[in-house]
DNA sequence: ATTCCACATTAGAATTATTCTAAATTATTG
DNA sequence: CAATAATTTAGAATAATTCTAATGTGGAAT
């Protein structure tokens, strides 16, 4: 009694995408995506792949690497490094930053818009600027300036 | 003839850092510090353990990421990460940001004192800011724009 | 509907970077 | 020079991720 009512808007994101919507890939996309289970995150494979069976879908590690990074490279998510050897997919693709809390590793977003970057240099000839991160990395303690 | 010459500048930097000057951290403090072997460098410790054993110096893959993380948490070094599953050495430690060719995964340095960054959201009660990163992420081809 | 086939999924092995462990070595202090 | 504590080391262990080869499945064509 929930197989027959496909959540259209997912699919038709990942037809879109170029990506058949499986079964698997659908219901890592709902957890990623559909606003009460998720809204704005930011997940490792390995806590997605918890969060699925959890949630009593059968998928495995290997499956959620591809799709996380299948849905990376269609532009559904993006992929942010803060630690070596961990990487955290973000559900949020528009143009933004993140505060990085070292203590905990909790990642938290930084509205783009607010944020204004001025005298970076023109990249070398021949390459473009694919993106920019600005990672502003939080330890406990007050700041010291009064 | 060659033993008996400290490298009296680096005995003392590693001294000041609270840090024995043992023959390995020497050797690998002079490739990454000296500047005919380095000066500004961007390295893993793969790298620097193979530029070691090149150099006829016996050190082990374990004293090598010892060494570095023992540099790094002195100040010596700085820890770049761009991409999961492999961290760079920066001995610049001044304030700076980075240039990352993905095609390569080359990293090179943008001077601190060039960019400008405005309009950050003033960090959460109780925690300061550590360090801001800042990673221009280039590919190969040339931006649209004319 | 059934068949077919390219695409997807999977378990488990393999790989890669890094850290740990416990024993051997070495720097410093007295 | 002996004692002590820090350091180094080889190799095992761990962790995250990728690979592999076999099996399963979505959807177009019949």
């Amino acid at each position: 009694m929930n197989k027959d009512r496909p959540y259209s808007a997912l699919v038709q994101r990942l037809k879109a995408a170029g990506l058949r919507p499986t079964r698997q890939r659908l219901a890592l996309a709902k957890l990623l995506f559909e606003p009460q289970s998720g809204g704005d995150r930011h997940i490792t494979a390995e806590q997605l792949h918890a969060e699925a069976v959890a949630g009593a879908v059968r998928v495995s590690l290997a499956t959620v690497y591809n799709s996380l990074h299948q849905f990376t490279g269609a532009g559904l998510l993006r992929e942010v490094v803060v630690e070596p050897g961990r990487s955290y997919f973000d559900t949020n693709v528009s143009d933004h930053h993140h505060f990085y809390f070292e203590d905990g590793g909790r990642l938290q977003d930084i509205p783009g818009e607010q944020v204004h970057l001025e005298g970076l240099p023109t990249p070398p000839e021949g390459t473009r600027v694919a993106r920019i991160d600005v990672i502003v990395r939080l330890s406990d303690g007050e700041s010291e300036a009064s």
